[in-house]
DNA sequence: CGGCCTGTTGATGCGACTCAATTCAGGTGG
DNA sequence: CCACCTGAATTGAGTCGCATCAACAGGCCG
């Protein structure tokens, strides 16, 4: 039982070691961390918090995939972030006294680290290399919801559209080339959500981008085609 | 010359002990920031800085209201936040190693402190209490900005006009009823971009409230009359 | 007084959401 | 192995919110 425990944690510290958010932290830091941190499952589809929820802690993805959203009375949501391994979730809500600021749903079937609050916030204060590191990710994370206000506020969702598969094929192939694919996130009802629109909006705006000649689309694939011209698109304005 | 110098530090450390990010920290603390901090003043209208520039540190506002503005090509332009007296703004530049995300304008005069980023990142690294401070500040702002991505995507203009109403009165005087009055920022062409919308159709907005007897409109001041019927209008989705 | 900026009001057009019908793919059970 | 069911994706027609364009009124200042 002891011996399970101990080896748990050192399983856990083997996964903090290779997290962002933890990089540049010392062994006996890590330790600490590990020790604190609660393994949490969830299933497919699964509400892992609340909107409005008071905050216990906050959460680290190891496998599986998450969403972020609001989501209105009539059940239209917008999905403000989606959540990969290795990311973090909720942290936000740790720090500002504030509950959760949405709701976190399970895409796939999830596995989890949980650090409760106060733990981990007894801890932060003991390390400032950690303090860095959760400002640095709290920085990216406030830069990229600038962006998405940027894009709600003034661009059309063509613009929006354009820019994602940008953002995408820079992100898995490290560049932006004619005949580059890349694939999109589970359902084309959770993009749509993403950029802001419906689902029949993101058909219609995928299917224009295919006879403009922009891209290619194949399945859940979207191959670039002319990616001058969709560069110009994503920079399009309301006007 | 070298006494000014002190003394001027000493009106520093002041200002900066009555400021929120700063609560809580030790006077030798406060004096090292008060040392590091640079008075800078802007005019009416002057960009204090631009999006997509370098960060080279973050600002305090000590007098003034300054905007964050993100813009269109055509000039249109989407109001991130409106900064008032004792706020910091582009402390996520700072930490995140990314750009400005927005441009900052001076709404009218402004003095500030300039915080430059190699000196305060290094104190920052001695002071976990101050730390513990930025991390709140940054939280509640990434909330502040997931309301408003919510309400981009999931509300029309009359809800968020309603709701921005509620909130103007809430902070004001901590409570929200029938008879009280708020005033609005500026000018009401600003307002309308801080709610991603025109001028005119917010014009056309306030009067619609006001014939369904929800506010008065004096000049630049509200006054809520149905407290009710507003607070069920803020809920409104675009269904 | 004449310019300028802000705000108001009207007419028009466009983008995108809604509703509805249909097709398609995947998974299940007989 | 095929019929069935469910959820996703597509396409068309209609509507609505809101931006655009334009004209005009009021306040402020040189």
């Amino acid at each position: 039982m002891d011996r399970t425990a101990k080896e748990d944690t050192g399983v856990k510290q083997q996964i903090l070691r290779r997290i962002y958010l933890f990089s540049g932290i010392g062994e006996a830091d890590l330790s600490t961390l590990a020790r604190m941190a609660v393994k949490k499952t969830f299933p497919r589809q699964a509400t892992i918090f609340s909107e409005g929820k008071e905050a216990q802690g906050f959460y680290l993805l190891i496998t599986g995939q998450i969403k972020m959203v609001k989501s209105s009375l009539e059940g239209k949501e917008y999905i403000i972030r989606l959540v990969g391994p290795g990311e973090s979730f909720a942290e936000a809500a740790v720090f500002g006294e504030i509950p959760y600021p949405a709701t976190a749903i399970a895409l796939e079937d999830c596995l989890t680290l949980f650090f409760p609050k106060g733990p981990f916030l007894q801890h932060l204060a003991a390390s400032p290399a950690l303090a860095r590191n959760m400002l640095a990710t709290l920085s990216r994370l406030m830069f990229h919801l600038t962006k998405q206000l940027e894009d709600l506020s003034l661009k059309e969702v063509s613009a929006r559209l354009a820019r994602y598969i940008l953002e995408r094929c820079q992100h898995t192939h490290g560049e932006i080339a004619a005949g580059l694919q890349c694939e999109l996130p589970t359902t084309k009802t959770q993009l749509a959500a993403y950029l802001g629109t419906i689902s029949e909006t993101l058909s219609r705006t995928l299917s224009r981008f295919k006879s403009l000649g922009l891209i290619e689309v194949d399945k859940g694939k979207i191959t670039i085609v002319d990616p001058v011209a969709l560069h110009k698109m994503a920079q399009g304005n309301k006007s």
